[in-house]
DNA sequence: TTTATCACCGTTATAATGTTACATTTTTTA
DNA sequence: TAAAAAATGTAACATTATAACGGTGATAAA
């Protein structure tokens, strides 16, 4: 991770459909609801430190975070609690950065492509269905069958291009 | 990594610029020569062994290798030529497998789409310019300096298909 | 020719990330 | 309520990656 920098306005976020750990929540209970699955609270909790931290947050961060309320905490509370939430669309893995951000459009993703600041660590997640789209044609035409992608940019942002 | 399953006409590779690791081999020469640096014999080792293997293939799969000819490796042998052959755009990083790849087209990429095979674990490399212009376009207008970009696909191989 | 520098490599240790396996508890289902 | 399924606790371990420091050999500067 780069040098912290703090950039709260790093982006334009206000097209967000979620702005706040609590629009997080709700729509989390919702769509648990919808699907018939539990939303328990270790889950729940581990949900709402991915998105009080405005920042791609690693698991280890996130134990020592849950450890302080819940002190028999360990690895796999956090991953079993992680596999859940990226399972069920809620929360999105960064491969380059072995790290978690919140899903900004739960139960409607096309295709969610991350944006990565280099200088302020921070990330904007944009989901585009005609990139998407693309992709599943280009690799159809080779006679793969696309079952899910991640597509990940480093760069700089608007906030840190000054 | 996936069931061990071989598959070696999982895709089509007639189009691969790079056929086997002579080529690879010959052509990382012609580059680090072109750009002054230095293709040491640890260097081309590493960059034979990827190419040897066909499958991406990790950094404690390669040690175990080169322990064999040079008993003293260790990881930073590794992972040292490793980010050298990843710098001078020889081999590609998997971010989602923590594996490695020879690139089929060093010094001229555009974007390269890696796809993943579920089944057999095979992998290809795509380039293709409209995607990663697309990308480049969306992305610009947000105000983003886009620096580089992975796109990683998974699914499954027309071999594996059947 | 000495001395400084630099890139590369050897070596040891350790950090960071992620998983297995099995016991126990809680919740749901029959 | 009893059986089954889902979730969690717990300890140990596996995998991936980096830090730190010293040595070596080539090249450049004094």
């Amino acid at each position: 991770m780069p040098p912290e920098k703090d950039n709260p306005r790093a982006w334009d976020k206000s097209h967000y459909h979620l702005a706040c750990v609590e629009d997080a929540v709700a729509k989390a209970h919702q769509i648990c609801s919808e699907k018939g699955v539990r939303l328990t609270p270790t889950r729940l909790r581990i949900l709402e430190l991915i998105w009080r931290s405005h920042k791609p947050i690693g698991a280890y961060a996130l134990l020592d975070e849950i450890k302080l309320e819940h002190k028999s905490a360990a690895p796999p509370t956090v991953y079993r609690a992680l596999d859940f939430l990226i399972e069920h669309g809620l929360v999105h893995r960064i491969q380059s950065l072995n790290a978690f951000v919140g899903c900004n459009d739960p139960g409607h993703v096309y295709s969610g492509i991350i944006l990565i600041c280099n200088d302020c660590g921070d990330v904007l997640e944009m989901d585009d269905a005609k990139i998407s789209e693309t992709i599943a044609l280009y690799t159809n035409n080779l006679g793969f069958q696309l079952s899910s992608q991640s597509i990940e940019a480093n760069g700089t942002c608007p906030g840190c291009r000054g």
